[in-house]
DNA sequence: ACATGGTGTGAGACCGGTATCATTAGCTTT
DNA sequence: AAAGCTAATGATACCGGTCTCACACCATGT
């Protein structure tokens, strides 16, 4: 077409013009109700009316103007619909990495329900950061989705997703809580499962376990606990220095060992955590990636679970079930996660004006095989 | 309006009016283009060229524009935009399962590149079922997505992938080929790595090997080659035969195990194998959840790998680098597809016009600790 | 003084649906 | 037969942007 225009430009030649009216009719995208409708000799307002399913309509005419529609081959446009109705059906989706077990199942969840409502899903990825996550709601906003089911990144960062609440779309925040946020979450039972396991722990003799965790700090020091910005993260690091403390161990934010966020990271950890002293017996991982690589640290290294040392893992990952032995986890059933805040979404999208709750998922401990008695001397 | 027509009809009461107009002017959602351009005292097209970013604008009108715009919070409707410029930011992505680690990796690969090209992904599950992969394509196109990444399920039915094509919207298929389909598709190599694994196999002497698939027939027998559905699969059974039969094997048919399709069914192809005469020494798992799962029923049975049976799976997933010894795999770098597979849409979404081309991403054999020796006897 | 040209602006059509209202046709009611 | 009612239909405003076009304005050139 732009060579057409070119050529216009050169010359007084009138075959182009012609050209471009062929062009014109062959990009003729598809057939709207206004096509339908001419073609049915009906007018526009019958032929929505049967084509949309509204209102009412006379047999003859229903026939008549869907003979015409699948002659034309129409197909509805959702986007004009959304834009007339105002209700768009599309929900966001904002989780850390899809390409991280945890979440995919979850996304899982949250598909498998959403289609049974007849919505669908835009997804993306924050990377665990604010800033990423900020820009993608303000993306997904634009869209105008429904609602937004997100896993923020940041609990005291929560503005973006307040916006959203007041301006109607309804949020439901995933695996995290944040407080300040009028929203439901929907959690895992954060701190009661690292009490569960110190306290099976504590039952086979271990007294000097270390956690370890993916948080950065700027320091690469354990700060205040409110500066944590992942309320799952907080609240076990809350639930296992209490609970270490009650049990009468002295420093334990020595044995909270945060910074295990990649390959190499972690194994400067584990190295760290087998040469403390006082003697390190057991290990929690608080997610499946660092579980895997601990376990490989520890099997590179010769030792033996559980007779070496202890290990329990956060979220039931297909590798924790191949190992010999089997790793102990805490079940996390984020399908459940998924479902139960895609479940909560589509009641707020319904109306449903209750205040905001809080959803605990139980996350047990399964104890196959790498819990054994702390190793002494 | 309307509300006093319904009041009048019913009583001559005139509070109801004033409720209903509060709840209207409550429920005004985000400011239009209008109102920025009534606030800012120009019109509405000054107004739109200045946020849309588009056409010509004094420095003043800009600046005026800019502090209406802010002071009312404008939020695009990117709904409204995609209507009336007829493109639209998003692109429909189509996979198997994104539970599967196979397929989240490549939705990350994808999701990555788009970001940069500033597109969204709506993500749909066809759970390996033709008829919701037509559904899907259909409630995709119905929102006017840009372009669609789909692992098609079956290569034979492609003609609702045709429709989205000759309707002016680029398709690329990842992981999967359909001849028929002009359109790009991102494959690994299925044909070549089953002949690698073959071979250095067959150089470690054994002769009859097992293709273990997760293929469902009527019959649960192997039929005609060009009944297989899944290009991926069809193309690595048709390699596994022509393979083992140059290497003298005679039913080679029989030694390519389908249906395992879960957790019992791959249970029971497992004693199927074992039972077998001639016997088998070495197993091929066509993906990381069966293979995870073979390797498991091996170790239960008390076998040792590679002394007593050799394993290979596809994808290098998670569990087959936590194992002893770690698993033999063919890296299938879905990241890579889902990357290649974006970039090829977004240079159709640019107007490339270049016939379509099949793009195979090398698949490499990672020998680590699965392949030993043929058992004799 | 008058044609020329470029810049900035406003009016309004348009995208493809939905939704409101007026109108007509067909039928009952008294 | 006139009035009343409902079912079916058509005309058209509207959603919130983009984009074309006409026009007003001011600076040049001759």
């Amino acid at each position: 077409m732009y060579v057409l225009i070119r050529v216009n430009r050169i010359a007084k030649d009138f075959e182009p013009e012609k050209i471009e009216v062929s062009e014109m009719s062959e990009k003729s995208s598809s057939p709207t109700v206004a096509d339908v409708a001419r073609e049915a000799k009906v007018s526009k307002a019958t032929a929505a009316r049967v084509l949309g399913g509204y209102g009412i309509a006379s047999d003859s005419a229903r026939r008549v103007v869907m003979e015409a529609a699948d002659r034309l081959g129409y197909q509805p446009n959702d986007l004009a619909r959304s834009m007339s109705t105002g209700r768009s059906g599309l929900v966001g989706v904002i989780v850390g990495d899809i390409e991280n077990a945890f979440f995919s199942q979850a996304v899982r969840g949250i598909s498998d329900t959403l289609r049974a409502a007849d919505l669908n899903l835009i997804i993306s990825n924050s990377s665990e950061r604010l800033s990423e996550e900020v820009e993608m709601v303000s993306v997904l906003l634009r869209q105008r989705v429904a609602g937004l089911i997100v896993a923020p990144t940041d609990s005291r960062h929560v503005n973006h997703l307040k916006a959203a609440l007041v301006a109607g779309t309804p949020v439901v925040t995933i695996d995290r809580h944040a407080p300040e946020l009028a929203a439901d979450a929907i959690c895992g039972e954060d701190r009661e499962s690292i009490g569960r396991v110190l306290s099976r722990l504590q039952g086979a003799g271990h007294r000097h376990v270390a956690y370890v965790t993916a948080m950065e700090t700027r320091d690469g020091k354990l700060g205040r606990l409110e500066d944590i910005g992942i309320s799952a993260v907080r609240e076990r690091i809350a639930g296992f220095l209490e609970h270490m403390r009650e049990a009468g161990v002295e420093n334990p934010a020595d044995l909270a060992f945060i910074g295990a966020t990649g390959d190499d990271e972690t194994t400067s950890v584990v190295t760290r955590i087998l040469e403390h002293s006082p003697p390190i017996t057991a290990i929690l991982a608080s997610d499946s990636l660092i579980g895997a690589r601990v376990f490989r640290e520890l099997s590179d290294r010769g030792l033996s679970l559980p007779q070496d040392m202890s290990l329990v893992s956060w979220f039931d990952a297909d590798w924790s079930r191949v190992t010999s032995p089997r790793i102990s986890v805490v079940d996390q059933p984020t399908y459940q996660f998924g479902q139960k805040a895609a479940e909560r979404l589509i009641a707020r999208l319904q109306g449903d004006a209750s205040p905001p709750k809080l959803f605990v998922i139980p996350t047990p401990l399964l104890d196959r095989g790498t819990i054994g008695p702390a190793k002494t001397g």
